[in-house]
DNA sequence: AAATCGGAATAGACCGGTCGGTCTAGTAAC
DNA sequence: GTTACTAGACCGACCGGTCTATTCCGATTT
């Protein structure tokens, strides 16, 4: 079993989890997705799901309370993925941060191009919630620091410039793939994420030091 | 007097508008990019104004036609001010991209860092209001659409890959700076989209033809 | 120049509907 | 028996939008 990094929403919880809250933290996911915030209705949560009042406020604080806890169910999958498409170590680090974007642009596809629940409520509520503005900075971060520690492989193997900064890169990286989400959003469908994921990729390795061979060490 | 592009927000419009229609696009301006669509009331609108609701819905035929003119205006003044930066031929046509991006930072700042009016606007409500995705696409086309005249000048100078395709490539600069602005947005500071327009002006003037000299007709 | 006219614009009371949230009662599970 | 959960009636506040009344102001008429 592997030692568990602690601030890392908990990818297992959802079992845990009572089934009522389940259902509501789903079908709060898709409509907080496709609405945003302040045009989820919770009567419309609860009419969805066949639930009454009682069960979500005492499931949930309220609506805040519920939209974070979509978020941290969100960001879960997200490590998920993550965890996935970075945890093969002997394939080279780019192609794993490249597979980690591929497949969540084939689970935004999936959800009928509705882009990335972080960026949406970002954008919504980032000018009114400082609880929300400081959340999704946190999931930005927590995603990015991630990328930086396969950026930083990709430097120590000479794939990428020496003297680039991984954090920064896997930071620009992050946002790129939001304003690219938003886009795909608009016109329902994948190009503008794969335009930019070839331009990024070709970008940094194009920066490569030539005289470090592609798997030194 | 130049010829006039029909397509284009008309600059003009706000001289030949009545006060308080434009005192009430105005104020929905700030209130539309602090708040977004959902969370900006009537009420609150003409409470801020002092306006009664009688001139509202007579100058406005409901919200979204209202939101809808806010947007023409904002749109208007971003063709304001690509005409500025964009218009000297004289100065390298790369320089002039940057210069309006720039510029464009600049006025973030001015609004307290709130990001750009159209990305906000997109993200919110692409996923419930075919007329509000389909202004905002156009928005970016009209954008992308201008800076792209300025790659099509540089890669005919040799400034940039010949083999790169102008619009394409106006279309990733228009997302990826949506994307920063979403960051600088949450961040309250402008570093990412610094560090987004230095990346991508290094990246597709890095890919340039050495052979041919920066200025070469 | 004065009187008149009529649409543009202002003014705000008012409306039904929906919002997020509370409250009390009942039921299931341990 | 006690706690966790379900159930839904109910609440005041506020939403976007309508309606009627009034005022403003330039054009028209005389």
């Amino acid at each position: 079993m592997p030692t568990e990094d602690k601030t890392r929403p908990d990818a297992d919880a959802a079992s845990r989890m009572h089934a009522t809250k389940q259902r509501l933290i789903g079908a709060g996911l898709q409509m907080l997705l496709k609405h945003g915030y302040n045009d989820t209705g919770i009567q419309a949560l609860l009419a969805a799901t066949g639930t009454p009042k009682g069960s979500f406020y005492h499931h949930f604080r309220d609506k805040e309370d519920f939209a974070l806890q979509v978020l941290d169910s969100y960001m879960a999958a997200v490590h998920d993925g993550l965890d996935v498409c970075l945890r093969d170590k002997s394939r080279p680090p780019l192609a794993r941060v490249r597979d980690f974007f591929e497949t969540t642009q084939k689970s935004y596809r999936e959800e009928g191009y509705m882009g990335c629940l972080i960026g949406g409520l970002g954008q919504e509520l980032s000018g009114i919630s400082e609880v929300f503005r400081d959340k999704i900075a946190e999931c930005f971060a927590a995603v990015a620091e991630r990328i930086a520690g396969c950026l930083e492989e990709a430097r120590a193997r000479g794939e990428i410039a020496i003297d680039c900064d991984p954090r920064a890169m896997a930071d620009l990286l992050v946002d790129c793939w939001e304003g690219a989400a938003l886009r795909s959003r608009l016109e329902r469908r994948p190009d503008a994420l794969n335009t930019m994921l070839d331009f990024y990729m070709g970008a940094v390795a194009g920066k490569a030091d030539p005289a470090k061979g592609s798997v030194p060490s």
